[in-house]
RNA sequence: GCCUCGUUGGUGAAACGGCAAACACAACAGACUUAGAAUCUGGGAACUGGGGGUUCGAAUCCCUCACGAGGCACCA
């Protein structure tokens, strides 16, 4: 790590000259050199579909492939499950512990086309890049498990799946999927009334939505192809997408954010294309309710129900009075039915069917140019001033059905027609929307409420007793809201309806490096390709340019779109989700040919019992596996429903960045304490040249050649850089290798101080400063088995009382937070059995074997070497974890701290047996307490024995 | 705007409602030394973001405000 390291390696030096083996630097290489060979010649981390062992299944999110390689950042993660893994491997587990490649993706796309090196040797090159980084330090992946996207043989049975998808339907009537075949019997029994077509819009050609079997056997090929397809959870459709012009794509809901485009900020906008979607919403109530039995973090499960985005009202009927039309309706959906009496208008979105048919004469052309306006915003403006009201009157009216009032129709962009029904009852007084666009429009305000309600602001509460309301008078909203659905029911105007704001999942991606789609097209209509004929290789090709019309780069291989004169491939590919929808399951049967994985082989390993990686996943990747693992169970693949029992996001290390200030126009840099004094500007500088603040000024100048011959304005001798904490990125100079630190302080050392920094779960800036302390630890761990002279000194002797409880102390509180993972914790304690080890010289056997193997899920290379120095053949890893004795921790007296209420005044030692009453007695009696009751008797007397007294005067 | 999670010495952080700050880093002092950035020894450092409540007892539970991180954002 350039010039700091230089000084660092002093030490090691100087005492490599003195001693045999002390833990230096090229011993510690040697040490974890030796072992990586060693466990891989043995094959060590090998693990069997056969045990009779339970299982446990550790998984880390499997990474892209980036040019980038790893900082360290990326193996907090990894470190933690590995952890685990080991740990419980130690305590007889057999576990799977695998790891692989999400290498399908944009960015190796992006960069062929920006350097010309095809995405296959880019991805292979920075595979190998990313091994050889995970490799040194120290993994016990079983890569003969390991898994990549891109791999034909892999994405073999993404294609299979996705097939899966293709020839299933959900039933809603039995709440799972089920197969087409199955759909076709029932529409040649039935027809489709007890089935309709999932989206409400369809229309057969005769115009109906329903049709019976006497139909059915009427239909030709294509129409019924078109009817499955209303049905397929993956399925073909036209659909607003979200057109990105600059990628030349088209992009998922979660790739788009406020309105452009996740990598690369571009802008998006709206576009109808054929595309392919996965029919995730028939599955929005599972998805939902299988979040009650997963172990997800709060906010983790949080950010799945917001997207999901379940809301349960009602949908209800209004007559409309309009000049040109007659026996219309209207149908709004609302979660407040209760509110029906405070009714003051109706807003449908621009888009909305009935807005031509309605509008009057007289509105005819303020109408259309609000739609005209309508039409002109693009989606950024429009999600941009969402404040604005605007909006305009159709000149028609609806009809309350409840007290015949007439209410004026409007339309207005803040309703959206891809939610509900593209339609709602404005309620001034309860919603604030509504409230603003009647204030802004002067529309009558009808107040339900009462005082809730102040003129000023609506009020969405639902404890308001309803005035104003008719039949619903004196009673209180939240209970109105049952009646008013009923009574809707009872008149036939309207039901109960749940609507989820979750789209159905765009699948489809006009680029190369993915998955091809497994179907072939007759007469635009796509049949599945038979297994036999999987996978459908990515063919070979240099042109990954999208063609910009909305087909992918596969289009420009006009051969391999045409099959023939009548049979036609896609042009698209699929997402990286889909890959990586599954992997956890490949797994468990990496190599099987014949099936994506081998029932039995997935009823052992079943549940990921811990998943591990960041939040940044939370919607997209984890929702759409725990949709394909539910279609797979429904299917009858799998016997369980949820794929991650358990789910731990690491947080994000982010880069502490320092800066120099650069005098403007001139090649002086001023020191930071300084600065204000000049006009200066600020440039990031390398953090790997930056001793904590201070500026290695020599380094800095050969750093870039710009600097060769800067200058600088010192304090106290000093160069003292700025500091700001920010994204770990190559761009600020802040990206700290692991290699660096492997290089220095070895693997152990980089595993034990990423777990030290603190709690998993935390977001921590990375900071090399206190490394030293847990080289340290490791080294005096290392020389309770040498002696001053660096040669092994292992003493049989029977260990003492105090060693003991030492040891037993650590056992009980690392077994405890691995299993919290709270591993931050655990490295504290062995620093403390260390240092109490170290102060007691305690160099035997019975207290340091089974120290080591509690310390080899930490640091197993060094735990390895000491196994061997300790004389065993066998490797570590097949080592119980110890047990602890509580009896070695069983103190028989403690040192009560005698609170005056609530405030420590003093220390007492009794018997841990000793009765509470007998306790009481002599704190009562004691000159201390005597002196501050000054010889009243206390008010009450608490004890919890082993805590704590607390004398309340 | 709404939702979730946070806020403890100079720093990273510990702490089943029971002695706040374990364990480290940094700084400081001392020892060994030609020398110290190493090594060893040693004490310092804090009204647990503010206010209120529950309790014998609150960092911990409840309310409220401030600040920070993340998510959602016209979803009726």
């Amino acid at each position: 790590m350039g010039f700091s390291a230089d000084w660092l390696f002093l030490p090691f030096q100087r005492q490599n000259s003195i001693k045999m083996a002390d833990y230096s630097k090229d011993e510690i290489k040697r040490i974890e050199e030796k072992w990586r060979k060693e466990w891989e010649k043995r094959q060590v981390y090998k693990v069997e579909n056969q045990s009779d062992k339970p299982k446990y299944y550790a998984l880390d999110m499997f990474p892209y492939p980036s040019g980038a390689g790893l900082h360290v950042g990326h193996p907090l993660g990894y470190i933690a499950s590995d952890i685990v893994a080991r740990y419980k491997r130690l305590k007889g587990f057999n576990v799977l512990h695998p790891m692989g490649f999400d290498a399908f993706g944009l960015p190796a796309e992006q960069y062929a086309i920006e350097h010309g090196i095809h995405p296959a040797v880019s991805t292979e090159q920075n595979i190998r890049n990313f091994r050889r980084q995970l490799d040194k330090i120290g993994f016990s992946y079983d890569w003969s498990r390991e898994v990549r996207t891109c791999d034909p043989k892999y994405y073999k049975w993404t294609q299979w799946i996705f097939l899966q998808l293709f020839d299933s339907w959900y039933n809603r009537k039995k709440q799972k999927a089920e197969r087409i075949a199955d759909l076709v019997k029932i529409f040649e029994t039935e027809g489709n009334s007890a089935h309709p077509f999932p989206n409400g819009k369809y229309t057969l050609p005769s115009g109906k939505t329903v049709f019976t079997p006497g139909d059915w056997k009427s239909f030709d090929e294509k129409l019924r192809q078109d009817i499955f397809m209303q049905y397929r959870l993956a399925y073909l459709a036209y659909t607003d997408v979200n057109w990105c012009e600059a990628l030349g794509t088209v992009l998922a809901n979660d790739e788009v954010i406020n309105g452009v485009s996740y990598r690369g900020g571009f802008p998006v906008v709206k576009r109808q294309m054929r595309q392919w979607s996965l029919r995730i919403t028939e599955y929005a109530e599972r998805l939902l309710q299988g979040l009650d039995e997963i172990d997800f973090s709060d906010s983790m499960k949080e950010i799945q129900r917001n997207w999901i985005g379940k809301s349960v009202g009602a949908k209800i009927n209004f007559n409309l009075v309009a000049e040109r039309a007659k026996d219309l309706s209207l149908t709004v959906f609302t979660t407040r039915p209760d509110t029906i009496f405070g009714v003051d208008f109706m807003v449908l979105a621009p888009e909305h069917e009935l807005v031509k048919s309605i509008v009057s004469e007289a509105q005819q052309k303020e109408v259309d140019d609000y739609l005209k306006y309508v039409e002109s915003r693009s989606e950024v403006e429009r999600m941009a001033e969402v404040k604005k009201i605007t909006g305009a009157f159709t000149g028609a009216f609806a009809v309350n059905p409840f007290n015949g009032r007439q209410i004026p129709v409007w339309i207005s962009e803040y309703v959206l027609a891809g939610y509900g029904t593209g339609a709602i009852m404005g309620v001034p007084c309860g919603d604030e929307r509504d409230h603003k666009f009647a204030k802004h429009f002067k529309l009558p305000i009808t107040n339900i409420i009462g005082s809730h309600y102040n003129g000023e602001e609506a009020n969405p509460t639902k404890d308001a007793i309803l005035e104003n309301s008719e039949f619903l008078n004196g009673i209180v909203m939240s209970e109105a809201i049952d009646i008013v659905v009923k009574k809707v029911e009872q008149l036939g105007i309207g039901q109960r309806q749940v609507n989820y704001k979750m789209r159905d999942a765009g699948w489809s991606r006009q680029r190369y490096w993915g998955e091809p789609f497994p179907v072939v097209y007759r007469e635009m209509m796509p049949y599945a390709m038979s297994e036999k004929d999987l996978p459908l290789e990515l063919p070979p090709s240099d042109n990954f340019k999208p063609s910009g019309t909305g087909e992918g780069p596969l289009a420009n291989l006009s051969d391999w779109i045409h099959i023939n004169d009548r049979e036609k491939r896609d042009s698209n590919t699929m997402p990286t989700h889909a890959g990586a929808a599954w992997y956890f399951l490949r797994f468990t049967d990496p190599h099987n040919d014949k099936e994506f994985a081998g029932r039995k082989a997935l009823d052992y390993w079943n549940q990921v019992d811990v998943y591990i990686g960041g939040s940044e996943h939370a919607v997209a990747h984890l929702l759409y596996s725990r949709l394909w693992v539910k279609v797979l169970y429904d299917l009858g693949y799998l016997n369980f429903q949820e794929p991650f029992k358990k789910l731990i996001n690491q947080g994000k290390i982010t880069g502490d960045s320092r800066f120099v200030y650069r005098i403007r126009g001139t090649h002086k840099f001023v020191s930071a304490g300084l600065k204000k004094q000049y006009e200066t500007d600020e440039l990031h500088v390398d953090v790997n040249i930056v001793n904590g603040l201070e500026l290695d000024t020599e380094a800095f100048k050969k750093w870039k050649p710009d600097f060769a011959k800067a200058e600088f304005i010192l304090e106290d001798g000093k160069y003292i850089c700025g500091a700001a904490i920010e994204k770990m990125s190559k761009s600020y100079f802040n990206v700290v290798n692991p290699d660096d630190i492997i290089e220095s302080y070895g693997a152990d050392t980089l595993r034990m101080y990423e777990m030290f920094l603190g709690p998993l779960e935390a977001s921590k800036p990375w900071n090399t400063n206190g490394i030293d302390g847990v080289f340290k630890f490791l080294r005096k761990f290392w020389n309770l088995f040498h002696d001053a002279n660096g040669n092994v000194s292992i003493s049989d002797e029977a260990a003492s009382k105090e060693e003991l409880k030492a040891l037993h102390k650590t056992i009980r509180k690392v077994e405890q937070d691995i299993e919290n993972f709270s591993f931050n914790t655990s490295v504290s304690e062995f620093m403390i059995c260390v240092n109490e080890l170290g102060s007691l010289k305690c160099h035997k056997r019975s207290v340091l074997e089974p120290l080591t193997i509690a310390l080899a899920p930490y640091a197993p290379h060094i735990a390895e070497e000491l196994w061997e120095k300790l004389g065993h053949k066998e490797t570590i890893l097949k080592a119980s974890f110890p047990a602890y004795n509580e009896a070695y921790l069983k103190e028989n007296s403690f040192e009560y701290p005698i609170s005056i209420n609530g405030k420590v005044r003093a220390k007492m030692e009794f018997a841990l047996d000793m009765p509470k009453e007998d306790i009481e007695k002599l704190v009562v009696a004691s000159e201390m307490v005597q002196k501050w009751t000054e010889g009243k008797p206390p008010k009450k007397v608490i004890i919890v024995p082993g805590k704590i007294v607390n004398v309340v005067l």
